[in-house]
DNA sequence: AATGAATGAGCATTCATTCAT
DNA sequence: AATGAATGAATGCTCATTCAT
């Protein structure tokens, strides 16, 4: 891939970003985030094979980045109460950092099918949950988190998600929001809701 | 509103949300919704002014159905402690029992934008996060829960809620989950987080 | 026909012609006119074969009450110019005294086609214009009006017919109009067009 | 705009017109239009942003070119008697040359409506007739037409004109009328009606 | 006599995709 | 590498008409 078609399939997903993220999934047509972009439809379609693949670019770059900016934070830790109070803040603070491509990949995740209209479910839990349970693991072994079935970790690790994942649907709609005083009473929650 | 008018609202509403529960909210046009449904387009549009109307009442009367199923239950609980631990448990089942219905509104609520685009942001907070600080204030008065600001309340009350939805969102990929299970853990996690 | 049946049909017949006058030939679908009229559509299939029945039932009736109005205050006059004069004068009086049946019926003949989606062609030069050749005919047999061959007699009654219909159709979006002066005026310049 | 688009809309333009002219405003719809264009549907959407703005088109350059064919020879006439009798002259062998415009843009104005279903009443006295009234009092100044107030300029401006447009609405009936023959007795009628 | 219900064809418009240039 | 042009399927919606009750 040679640098021009790389310099042009990231300006075209960065347009597509900000368009998803500012007029939701249903209205972000090839026309319109083509029209943002000052391009001609064409080009999208001559970049990429086809709308599909523009939108899994989003969210694998965002995959990404997302992990290259949590993992070094967690594994900079020592102690495992550290390690899930650092992997509140950085996820909480990333999607503050990176509101438009995170709103973008909500709106793609939620909207994406499979070819026979079934909701799309492609299983994240091992690659999202399985390292907030290895942390709670840790900390359990350690004797600083209090019990874990392989169930309870999961639903703890779950639960753990979802508040990220709940902040940053509230953000959508309260751009507002005291991001610093919502990581503190998360950290709190969890704090209280895992020590032994 | 004659019989035969409800009836036929009803069966179009039922059968909309099965198309929306199973194909998501971009594919559930309306010729798919009467294809599945055994009718004609045409009458659709004959009993429901538009498509938005339509989509309301499968969202008005999921709420109705919630709210009927819930605060009789939270209603009957004297300790804060239990009010919580069922707001958690009826909360599940509810969804468990209703699963097409909540799937299909949360397509639809996600999907909802105004008439420029933008994300339609009516804040729920009042209604849906206010029952559950109302719930932790009570407690903190009687000494049952821990210190709670309006802030922190706030926070705690989402999180919860948070979890709810997720385990929702969880279900739609995992139909087989235990659900039973997934309600005690909630519980122990929500009465460690909560408690003095 | 009934009495009943007289009186359903007429009733139609007059919301008919409000709702044309009022949005339109386009937008004066049965529904509206039913809507109108408070009653459902179906009584209007019902008392008419098909909506072209009920349009033409409008013009219709409006040439007959034009005819009634007309043709008596035409007989009562001697002279052929006083003919003119009151045909004219007849004419803006019966137009601005019947607006809302001589709109509709300018609608309904503007978009008449036939079967194949031709323009419909009716002619109806010797049921309008021939009474108006006639009074010149007769004016110049009697010497007071200039010669006129064929032709020359129906271009000019054609240019008073056209004088008439276009003060209708000014009336439309001029409803202020002075009616009478606009008489005053066409009199004259009909007066001084056809003398000797 | 690339020649290429103005050919297609020129072809566009063309073929609407067509189609308007022969079977009506409500016939004419985009698929029909396409369909006698030999192009697909979306080729009209593509190239213009909607109905509306095409209908306008062909009103436009109607307009345009009545403009440019009449003016100059308006212009080119030395006394007010010329001028009117070449105004009569030329605006009948204009409708004779471009009569499937004519009669389009007939259709398309008398259908016109505004959002709420009202009858669109653009007032087009001051740009039609005010310019066969500026003859009419020339005329007057120079005592070759009789007395004309600002009322009876006016009514007879609108007698002219519909004389004009009551010609158009029968050329599309009777279209073998002889227009030379008609030209001629329309000039001596308001030859007569006008002088002194 | 009247109606509510239903139909199915037709409407303008949007859109992802294709393709010649 | 890029584009403008074109396509055709799909969408929400309207409407005259039919029909059982």
């Amino acid at each position: 891939m040679s640098f021009i078609e790389k310099a042009r399939r990231a300006q075209i997903v960065e347009c597509a970003i900000e368009t998803i993220a500012e007029v939701g999934y249903a209205q972000a047509s090839l026309g319109e985030i083509a029209k943002r972009a000052n391009i001609s439809k064409g080009v999208i379609s001559y970049h990429f094979a086809n709308k599909e693949e523009l939108l899994e670019q989003i969210t694998f770059e965002y995959y990404m980045a997302w992990q290259a900016y949590i993992v070094p934070r967690i594994e900079a830790q020592k102690s495992p109460k550290e390690m899930l109070q650092v992997y509140i803040e950085s996820n909480l603070v990333f999607v503050d950092e990176n509101r438009n491509h995170v709103f973008a990949v909500i709106e793609i995740v939620s909207n994406k099918r499979t070819a026979d209209g079934k909701r799309f479910t492609e299983d994240h839990d091992e690659t999202i949950l399985l390292p907030i349970e290895n942390i709670l693991t840790l900390g359990m072994q350690e004797g600083v988190f209090r019990e874990f079935t392989k169930t309870s970790a999961r639903v703890m690790a779950s639960t753990i998600r979802n508040a990220i994942d709940g902040f940053t649907i509230k953000l959508m709609s309260k751009p507002h929001l005291d991001v610093q005083e919502y990581i503190r009473e998360l950290v709190i929650i969890f704090e209280k809701s895992t020590k032994k």
